[in-house]
DNA sequence: CTCGCTCAGTTGGCTGTACAACTGGGCGCC
DNA sequence: GGCGCCCAGTTGTACAGCCAACTGAGCGAG
């Protein structure tokens, strides 16, 4: 998962983790019980337990006070830079990425953008329009606004850069946290002239506001995907919830 | 909420959760230190730190090693069960739900359903079609599918009961995890005619499999809003992530 | 046979400790 | 003034232990 990290409790996780996907255990199968654990790796309960608490929410395991662990599925979960950047998530799949920047717009803030970027009012933002494609097919518009600071790296970038994020990462830019809100759009004039649709077609619409590891808002993107090419989905328990069902009225 | 069971961490977490929603910390302010709060709600660190992994995996707080933490936001995250229920939910923005089973139908189930709801060959289900309405006007069918032994509870229903999931709660059907997968969908004649829309439109669609304790699936449904009444919102982040894109085709 | 009780096994909750890794500000040097 | 180093403060990781709460299976009484 390119997490270099190597602590004790993530190496059991993504142990764990394998051999849940290669179906040691079962669907609907029990996972030894903690001390087991804690004993075949040699580390203590503890840690075991951050391990599993880390599958647990992944939806990979139940827990339940009184009797062991179940196994309640296999899903691939993505990690949070494939989520967050189409490229990374494309080459996850095996499909090959690429994009074309329709439109680089300078401009002061409206009310939304400044809200959302927590900028001060008068301040200006850069919008960033692109159509994302996969093996060469439109399947994606994405408008991104970045606050003009981190806007102005982004416009330095190659036009033909397939993936952002990347670069922007490696000049320092780190993205840690993400807000998500998924619903339904209509195409615009640019959503169809970019897709190949028709105005008014219907698109599925993820709205992203991402922080830094400071909590600073950096960018505020609005993606458009045509109907069929992307699901979203999301695992959720009593225990751990991150999901919400909002009225848009 | 609703959630009777008070430990240490969960009182410290709604505590620690209503002063970020009063803005006593300020938006991008910093919390206490952890062996502050420790001291100040006569806790051990690790209990704080319990109470803070809530607030993280609900997108309140940010956390990073060497300094403290900082407050995102004050989204109003909701429980598990407002998010299970349409009832539930409803209620919690002061809004009235209301439903109407449009029919109950008993069948042996699909390939689909059998690996859904892990039920063997020539397993039979009982699906529910309702549509659900806010303040009287429709907006969402609800295409629910059963086990035969859980579909016979939801049938012996009152049919113009508002909730089947609390019914079904107090009769010991517990839902504890599930999974969501977000996408749209077209309108078939059934949907037309319940939302009063014209077939063909679409319609943001939430497919949904629901597992008790013991990790058994109890329900897997289908449930299509109409556009523009409710958005879905999901937070995630390096440390914690629930939410994956998944190619459909 | 059935019901209820007991009990070993298991996870949840909490404490306390120690050290590692990292941040940000302040201080001193140049 | 500007730069880099150092250090106090803070969170991350890991260990060890204790008790509570709960489950499920097995046993015994009726």
């Amino acid at each position: 998962m390119a997490d270099g990290r190597q602590t004790m409790y993530r190496k059991v996780a993504a142990d764990l983790r394998q051999a849940i996907a290669e179906g040691t255990y079962g669907s609907g199968g029990r996972l030894p019980a903690e001390s087991a654990l804690a004993e075949r790796y040699g580390v203590s309960r503890g840690t075991i337990r951050q391990a599993l608490a880390v599958l647990r929410a992944d939806g990979l395991v139940t827990s339940r006070r009184g009797t062991r662990r179940v196994v309640l599925g296999t899903a691939r979960v993505q990690s949070f830079g494939e989520l967050l950047s189409f490229t990374r998530w494309a080459r996850s799949i095996g499909e090959e990425p690429g994009g074309r920047v329709a439109g680089v717009t300078r401009r002061p803030a409206d009310d939304v953008e400044r809200d959302q970027l927590r900028l001060p009012a008068g301040a200006r933002v850069c919008e960033v329009l692109r159509v994302r494609t996969l093996s060469g097919a439109p399947v994606m518009v994405e408008r991104s606004v970045y606050p003009a600071h981190i806007g102005e790296l982004v416009a330095a970038l190659d036009p033909d850069a397939v993936s952002h994020t990347v670069p922007l990462e490696e000049q320092g830019v780190l993205f840690t946290d993400a807000r998500h809100t998924i619903d339904i759009a209509f195409a615009d004039a640019d959503d169809a002239r970019l897709l190949g649709c028709a105005p008014g077609d219907p698109l599925l619409r993820e709205r992203r506001r991402t922080t830094d590891p400071s909590g600073a808002p950096v960018e505020w993107s609005q993606d458009r995907y045509l109907p069929g090419t992307v699901a979203f989905q999301v695992h959720n328990s009593t225990a751990t919830g991150s999901l919400s069902r909002r009225a848009a009225f």
